[in-house]
DNA sequence: GTGTGTGCAAAAGGTTTGCAAGAAA
DNA sequence: TTTCTTGCAAACCTTTTGCACACAC
């Protein structure tokens, strides 16, 4: 509970006002070092544990989508039946291990950028989403 | 319904006993030359408008399922409400454009393709895909 | 005070499941 | 006759919505 002031100012600045319930997200989406990835599931469970209190479902809905659609978060896309978010905004790339349904970052040393060479006539290009799937090689199929 | 021996013998070999709705579907999917994107939705209402027919939804659904587990079909990985299906299967990538909600293929004329320098150790990689999100310029933001 | 945000419960939408009846081998 | 498949409805899960109350400014 270190950066509240640093919230505060931000939220207000994005036209969100700081709530308790956006602040408490805040930090804990915002308040490592590390960024990482999550669902609103997961989201809501440690808010939970490390809160030990609950903010509404609807309000962590509320939340994530007016932080992504601020900048602050990413979706990412993934065949799934739920929504990944990603506290690292900036341009990089992901592994998705199957046998965990983890996110893994991926970065420069793993993959070069692509160039889209031709693009849709009329349309501008929003994102370029990579994802490498892996799984351990003794894979069951069918 | 001109392949229907074919589609019967693909199916046996697969496991996959030649039900009239399998074969149904063959035909839907497999029938045209050109490859195509769809949700189960999508081809639902196909089913429905082409065949004057109603298979059930279950069925539709464990279809749909068989056959990517037999590598006839490919699930894209987009961030939607639903599950997009593409009866092209050899390894390509993808346009989304978001006005729309509509797949466009996008062939090496658009994009180089991806090269992962470092895997994870102790995984293998199942698939790599591209996803470039597409919209109209004059797009609303917030 | 006014306009936003929150919380709850209900609804929605896509997908899965259980199970009895039906078809293929 | 045994095994797989179908169809229906119910269940499930994630996400969205409506609305009254509470909070921020």
């Amino acid at each position: 509970m270190s950066n509240l002031n640093l919230y505060t100012e931000k939220l207000r600045e994005s036209g969100l006002r700081p709530t308790r319930q956006r602040l408490k997200i805040c930090d804990i989406l915002f308040s490592t070092e590390k960024t990482f990835h999550f669902t609103i599931n997961d989201l809501t469970k440690i808010i939970e544990e490390k809160l030990n209190e609950k903010i509404s479902l609807a309000t962590v809905y509320n939340t994530v989508h007016a932080f992504k659609r601020k900048g602050y978060l990413k979706e990412i896309s993934i065949n799934s039946d739920k929504s990944y978010f990603d506290t690292n905004t900036t341009e990089h790339q992901h592994f998705f291990d199957e046998d965990t349904s983890e996110l893994i970052d991926c970065g420069e040393n793993e993959i070069d950028s692509i160039k889209v060479k031709n693009n849709i006539t009329g349309k501008k290009i929003k994102s370029v989403e990579v994802l490498i799937r892996v799984a351990s090689d003794n894979q069951t199929q069918n």
